[in-house]
DNA sequence: TAATTTAAATTTATCATACATATTACAAAT
DNA sequence: ATTTGTAATATGTATGATAAATTTAAATTA
């Protein structure tokens, strides 16, 4: 075909280009996080549409964090908060999870964690030990069927380690990944026995060192726990095929 | 007022439920990537909402990358890809960037990209070593002043590192992180003298260690390249101060 | 005067209808 | 068999109307 003739016109529909505009002012700061933006019928006048385009516009934007519309009120610049960036993230992996997944979530976890728990024995805080010691009592006390909720201690518990690193970046990245823990775990326990008495023993002992400020200990610790999850999933891949 | 009068009814909108519904079929994958929607015509009826708030649910998904619309052909889902996830994620990094943060970015850094070199090392392949020399050669002739360029240069840098890895998972993690590079070495530059030339012989070092497969020397110098770049975060830091 | 209630104005939510435009499917012509 | 024209289908945009939540200000009350 060559070149002679481009394209004419735009692809992009009405609502998407003014979606990039408000996105820009949003991003350039220009109006920020609780102020208001000018309302549906101003905004209609300065882009010159209808109010169908525009509401289409601002739709997009709310699903994706950047706008609240308060009916009655107007419509509000957000806080993009950490959650926003934590969800497609979430969902990204969740869609995508499979056996081969499974070991490369392992393997970011053991390049992270047994930093991580070094730097929580540093900078933890009264309030960080607290949590740990009431999720190892829940932990504890969990039915030892309830897959789901010891999936869900065990996300808490590595997430409070990541919390307590002191990190926020941090915080935000690994988040996503230990979202799928109650997943994983469920195929885990169907195929390992003795998996939860483990789990356990090692949270016990990863606080203590964190509580004693060792970071050798914890760190040691935590590769043993880390090395563990990754034999079970093995046993799990063998177990499937 | 306590909580013996909880609120009554739905305070989401009718198009927010709605969307969460088409979400939930998504998600269970009850309609596969590149699959049709039915159209909006038969959703409306489905649903019994008017086109107006279906569309406005039809927005929010396709504002978060789960849908594609298009025009006189159909609803369809998409294939959610690492960039649905790495966008949120960039955005919140870069909305929240501050003197703070990078010190964060770089320790974030220097827990991982270590242990990736070490990978890269491993695993890197053919095509992997012509991007990683292309890279230089471009970087070398970059010229000095055009910060932009170079901030890039060294990103792609740092991701073809993390794509050499082999994990998937840690190049959608470090992305937007590498993302903020740019940005952060505008700043950088500014304030230190002969910076780039102490990123091109770091890069050329890592690149030959990683070449022949020598884990130690191709961690060593990645480590000492990131203590460099904190470093120079810091003079940064004293100088706007 | 201060607090509360009431009423009016503002703003977003939803619906219904109409027309525009891109795509698709199929018949007709070459 | 390929191309062209035409009709049917599906999404994009505009307009007008009504509903419901919120805000603002006036009116009332203590």
């Amino acid at each position: 075909m060559g070149t002679l003739f481009q394209k004419v016109g735009h692809n992009q529909t009405l609502s998407q280009r003014v979606e990039k505009r408000i996105e820009d002012v949003i991003r350039q700061k220009k109006i920020l996080p609780g102020e208001k933006l000018p309302t549906e019928k101003e905004l209609c006048e300065m882009f010159a549409v209808s109010r169908t385009a525009l509401r289409e516009a601002l739709r997009m934007l709310s699903g994706r964090g950047l706008i609240t519309i308060r009916k009655g009120s107007g419509i509000y610049v957000n806080d993009y908060s950490a959650d926003n960036a934590i969800k497609p993230m979430s969902l990204f992996l969740e869609l995508n999870l499979d056996k081969t997944l499974i070991f490369h979530v392992i393997h970011v976890r053991q390049m992270l964690e047994p930093k991580l728990v070094r730097l929580a024995a540093v900078n933890r805080t009264a309030d960080d030990m607290r949590a740990f010691k009431q999720n190892l009592i829940k932990f504890t006390e969990c039915r030892e069927d309830d897959y789901h909720r010891e999936g869900e201690l065990d996300r808490e518990f590595h997430l409070l380690i990541a919390k307590a690193s002191g990190n926020p970046i941090v915080m935000v990245m690994v988040e996503p990944i230990f979202q799928l823990m109650p997943k994983i775990r469920t195929l885990v326990y169907a195929h390992v026995d003795h998996a939860k008495n483990d789990a356990v023993d090692y949270h016990r002992k990863i606080i203590e060192a964190i509580e004693q400020g060792d970071e050798n200990s914890a760190e040691t610790a935590m590769i043993e726990h880390l090395n563990l999850a990754e034999e079970h999933s093995q046993k799990v891949l063998q177990a499937i095929e």
